[in-house]
Formats: C-alpha cells, sequence, structure tokens
DNA sequence: TGTTAATTTCAGAAATTACTGAAATGACAG
DNA sequence: CTGTCATTTCAGTAATTTCTGAAATTAACA
C-alpha cells in the first residue's frame, strides 16, 4: 500500500484531529485510510501503509469495532479480516453520534439522576442546579432519538432546508394549537 | 470551601467524564464546582475545594476562558477574581457546541476543501470520497448554523414538539412545495 | 490431529499530557 | 515609587496514554 499525497495528507489530518475527537491518532489513521478505499484492506496492509506496528493495528481495529465504525469482511479462501468503512455517509454520522452519546451523555444522564434520587441535599441552588441540567439534556436526547427514527432522506430534506424552520414552526403554530402552546 | 456529599460526587463525575469530552479532568472539576456555585468563586476557594496547585487552578480557569465558559466577576475593594458559569444552561450549550465545532469541525472542513482544491488525484473513489464527507459536514453545519440563529424559546419548542417533526415536514411538504423537491 | 497463517494479548518502553512549586509578572493602594 | 497581594509562567516531575515486540491464542485447512 502507497499512498498518494492527497491520501497522505487526509490520513494525517485525521490522526492529528483524534485527539480531538476522542480517539488516538492511529485510529484516527487508520479510519481515514478504510474511509477513502474503495477495497477492504487487512491488517498488513493498514500496518505498511501507515508505518505502524502489526499489533498497533491489531488495537485500532478493535478500538473501531467497538465503536461500530468499521465492517469487516472475509474472502473465501483467504483467511485475513478486510476491513471496510460503510459505503452511506449518513449511516456513519449516526453510528458516530449514537456512540459519542452513549459515552458521553449516557453516564452523565444517569449520575445526575442518581443524585436527585438520593434526595435533596439543603443546597437549594446546587439541586436546582443539577435537576435543571438533567432536564436540558432530557430535551437534547428527546429531540436527538426523533430525528434519529427518521429516515435519512428526510433528515437530509429537513436539514437542507433549515433555513425555513424557523418560519416553518410559526406556520404551523398558526394552524397546529400544539405548537404555540409554549410561545 | 467544603462541598456536600452530592456535590463532591457531582464534581468528581465531570472530572471522570472530562477526559471523554476532550478536557482534562481539573478543568472538569472546576467548571462542575463553579457550576454549582450559586456565588462566583476565586482562584483560592477552587484550590481549596477541590484539592489542587494553586497554578493549576490558574490553568485551568484560563482554560474555561478560552472556551469561555466561565464568566469573571470582580468585587470593589477585591483585588481577587471571582468566576462562575452563566445562568442560563441553553447559553452555556450554545456555547459548548460552538467551541466545539470551531475546534473538532471546522478544521477538517477546512483540509477537506483545500485538498479539494489541489485538484483530483486520479483516485476517482478517494476523491468523491472527500467530496461526498466534505458536502455532508456542511450539510450539518449549515442546519447547526440555523438552529444557532433561532432564540433560545423557538428552539426549545422546536425540540420538545419534536416528536411531531416528522409529520410536519410532510404536511408542510404538501402545503408548501419548497418541502416536497426532495422527497 | 498437526501445521501454518493470522490475530490478540500484554509487559515494558516511548511519548504525551497533566500537575506542582518556585519564580516572575502584574495590579492596586498608599 | 514601594509594598502587598494576586495571577501567570515555566521547568521539572508525575501520571497517563500510546505503541511495540514477543509470546500466546485462535482459526483454517490438510
Amino acid at each position: 500500500m502507497t499512498l498518494s499525497n492527497t491520501q497522505q495528507e487526509f490520513v494525517l489530518h485525521f490522526g492529528e484531529m483524534g485527539s480531538r475527537w476522542g480517539i488516538n491518532r492511529t485510529v484516527g489513521q487508520i479510519y481515514a485510510l478504510l474511509f477513502i478505499c474503495k477495497k477492504p484492506l487487512n491488517a498488513e496492509e493498514i500496518t505498511s501503509a501507515l508505518h505502524i506496528s502489526r499489533s498497533n493495528t491489531s488495537m485500532g481495529l478493535k478500538e473501531l469495532q467497538a465503536w461500530q465504525l468499521v465492517r469487516l469482511k472475509r474472502r473465501p479462501g483467504d483467511r485475513r479480516d478486510y476491513f471496510t468503512t460503510p459505503d452511506d455517509l449518513w449511516e456513519i454520522v449516526r453510528t458516530l453520534v449514537a456512540e459519542r452519546k452513549k459515552r458521553e451523555i449516557d453516564p452523565t444522564l444517569s449520575k445526575l439522576r442518581e443524585l436527585e434520587m438520593h434526595g435533596p441535599t439543603g443546597d437549594d441552588y446546587g439541586d436546582a442546579r443539577i435537576s435543571e441540567l438533567r432536564e436540558l439534556i432530557e430535551t437534547l436526547t428527546g429531540f436527538y432519538e426523533e430525528m434519529e427514527r427518521l429516515e435519512t432522506q428526510r433528515l437530509v430534506t429537513l436539514m437542507t432546508y433549515g433555513s425555513r424552520l424557523a418560519g416553518l414552526i410559526d406556520k404551523a403554530g398558526a394552524a397546529m394549537p400544539l405548537f404555540t402552546s409554549q410561545t
């Protein structure tokens, strides 16, 4: 595996960004490499393309599998594992958002509920702050769960015509009483 | 500064989560502490509450200021700096999302555009993949920018009634031709 | 079953990131 | 200007994370 200049840059960029995205450089690079390669790659190809150790590749792929970001493919008559990323970019986004929510949001939501369960502490402000935060996260994740339920095509439509949403809320509000109750 | 059990747990949780959120433990703890305290705190109070060094507090506050997540207040006749978080949680969310976008998305968008500028590389699949990715990010950030523009009250309405959005798209689509063009 | 090729694990090394104490800098009051 | 109190900087240390090579494990096939 040899990479063109552009491919190289793309891969290195994802490596650099990895740390900001909460994954490590190698994992970012492996993902980027798989992303731009049409054909599934095996561990040996990844190792040589990125100049990393074979074991590092193995650990990186394991991590990507934990994130559900890569697909494992096998070829008949070949013992090796081959990896790709999904063709559908929206599917990738869905996975990414779902996993980040699972790791970055859900544990905090649980913790906040747990703290509330153990009853008020006497610090009115702090208690209120915590339950406000819990409510806000519930609103956000509730909205996310609705969006997640939409088929991709509708989601894209919604986003593409997002600039008309403000007006839409009001127009719909006028026609549908539900939408006026909070405005 | 002494913390109740609940406060302690809240602060420690944010410390733990910090690493997943791309900030370090101390910064997470400082933020959590300021978040649940009604009164602005000075560096000395933070230092003693969290049992960290004074210089660590200073660096943490600097980081939080860079994220625009804390407000600096001064008291007449007191030389010390006092810090708080905004009362309005939605404002905090806006800041957080804006800053994360700036750090985690924008650099990649620039890089992708730059790679496209340097022209096709001969690898059709890779080129297509990169421009598809750039388009997707543009759609997402475009949508985000529209949402950002909405007043908080409308945003909350939209999210709270999110479950009716799917239907709304279709109903609006029927009434407004714009919304049917892509479905 | 044994042989071979591939993957995974893991202890230690390397690299990176976070934290501290001491010294420097800055800001205000007299 | 000087003294005092507060904040920042920074070099060194500590802690954590990442990476490697060697050994162990797993899987395919004859």
